[in-house]
DNA sequence: ATGGTTGGTAGCCAA
């Protein structure tokens, strides 16, 4: 089975990219981030025509997640949970049936948290992250497949960026983000891509300014975590960093994971 | 080098 998490940055702007995309990939299950779009207007009939279910958790002009899935959704939550007055929409679960047994997938953008002297967007990563750790704590109580893939904007290490000089005074880059990212791990998480590969100039984003893709000025802020169930099931992780030369590219690449699972 | 680019939206904001 394969599983994938990208951040399209828009999807009405990208609907022909994704499309054709989804036709040469193939994937079973595709986590999207920054969709940028309600979901009355999320182009859902050109993705059901290729054979996929949709999920939307959308969000008017910013942010906004999804799931694509070949397989039948038994169940969809939106939203972290841990506040009711966050009404950014960030996070997306579904729930499907394997043959061994219930597969856990979320698609989640966690926020960028710039700048971080701002009195409430820096906080408002923290909170996020701390919410997120402990919703995983309580969900890996399960001992379920859980897979939860998005855009984190956290920068783990410095070999995740070309020139981590850079990026010291950015939020993706602070010991704060760096540790709040650690202890989600730590919990008992495999880093998918790190678990296949421990290769720096591995970047998932690039910006779109001063041509950092054609300087490979990139990051890697798109990461998968596997649950022990899931890691069980690992096969590896890989970057389909061709979609970024196409025209009109989002700024961020899919990354893939095969699980040796199939739908039951 | 405090630049540069993009999407969504309608003024600039977020990235």
């Amino acid at each position: 089975m394969k599983i994938v998490t990208w951040n399209i940055n828009g999807v009405r702007a990208r609907i022909g990219n994704l499309t054709h995309w989804l036709g040469e990939s193939a994937p079973d299950i595709v986590c999207l981030q920054e969709i940028k779009s309600v979901d009355e207007q999320f182009p859902r009939a050109e993705i059901e025509a290729l054979g996929y279910n949709v999920e939307t958790h959308g969000q008017k002009g910013f942010n906004g997640v999804a799931i694509l899935s070949k397989l039948r959704f038994d169940e969809v939550n939106r939203g972290l949970p841990g506040d009711d007055a966050d009404e950014q929409a960030r996070f997306i679960e579904g729930v499907f049936s394997t043959d061994h047994g219930a597969l856990r997938v979320v698609s989640l953008y966690l926020p960028n948290g710039n700048p971080i002297e701002d009195p409430v967007k820096f906080p408002y990563k923290l909170a996020w992250m701390e919410r997120l750790e402990r919703w995983a704590s309580e969900r890996l109580a399960l001992e379920e497949a859980l897979v939860l893939a998005g855009d984190y904007n956290v920068i783990p290490e410095p070999t995740d960026a070309r020139h981590p000089e850079n990026w010291l005074g950015d939020a993706l880059f602070q010991p704060q983000t760096r540790q709040a990212f650690r202890r989600l791990k730590n919990l008992g998480f495999t880093e998918a891509l790190r678990a296949t590969t421990d290769a720096p100039d591995v970047y998932t984003f690039w910006d779109y300014q001063a041509g950092a893709w054609q300087k490979n000025n990139g990051i890697r802020i798109d990461h998968l975590l596997l649950s022990p169930e899931a890691a069980n099931r690992f096969g590896s992780a890989s970057l389909e960093k061709h979609v970024r030369a196409w025209e009109k590219p989002s700024d961020h690449v899919p990354v893939t994971i095969d699980l040796r699972l199939e739908a039951a």
